[in-house]
DNA sequence: TTTCTAAAAAACCTTTCAGTTAAATAACCT
DNA sequence: AGGTTATTTAACTGAAAGGTTTTTTAGAAA
């Protein structure tokens, strides 16, 4: 049962529709209808995928007549950013001379020595 | 069935054991054992998690003797934060002149002009 | 060959997840 | 009040996730 909320927010973010709907909520608010209607499924099934992103902090919801307009909170994708931070330079290349050493010697490449 | 890269990416780092796991391998490549000993679980379990790990592109495993060692993939990882750039303004505070103005009038403040 | 160790595969179980349809709420509009 | 519209809740289903224990596989070392 992942309760930390790094796991949380990741596991919303898993489903391609909740990604959608995020992408549609950061034009700006729509209502519960309007989120649904590109999609292929019955509106209680949005309403859950709702649910999980509002659980998550990655909405918030307000109350206008029979209307529940949904925006767009970005603080939990911030915080995937954060913890992305720690891995940034593993795709950065800005691997020092060692790492590059390294690399090669695994590969069998007798030019390691070069580097 | 999520088979796009990014929701499978998304759902294999949503569980916490195995960003641990990614994240002793920021240290250094590691055996199955290795990267199981810190955990209250079986081997098979582990076992399994890196598979997802790896069916997700975020490891990848090399032969030596009976031993597999693993070593992180950032790629994945690299993928994300792609995706995020999207909403990097939402939580980057550096909103425009008119989406504050905005933000004012939906709280209300009666200010909302001074801006 | 036997034996030990590292890891994976198989079979199974329980819980969670994503969807469905049908019923309940809630607010608006006559 | 009665009806329409927007949304949620309830109850159910099938599939996937995450764990277990037991069995195989593969290589090292006797």
């Amino acid at each position: 049962m992942p309760e930390d909320r790094l796991s949380t927010t990741l596991s919303a973010l898993a489903d391609p529709t909740r990604r959608a709907i995020l992408a549609r909520l950061s034009l700006g608010e729509a209502s519960v209808g309007e989120l649904a209607e590109p999609f292929d499924m019955s509106l209680p099934a949005v309403s859950k995928h709702l649910k999980v992103l509002e659980r998550a902090g990655l909405i918030s919801r307000g109350r206008e007549a029979q209307w529940r307009p949904c925006r767009l909170e970005a603080a939990p994708l911030r915080d995937i950013n954060s913890w992305l931070d720690s891995y940034r330079r593993f795709w950065e290349e800005k691997f020092d001379r060692l790492d590059l050493y390294l690399q090669e010697l695994q590969k069998g490449n007798p030019d390691a020595e070069k580097n």
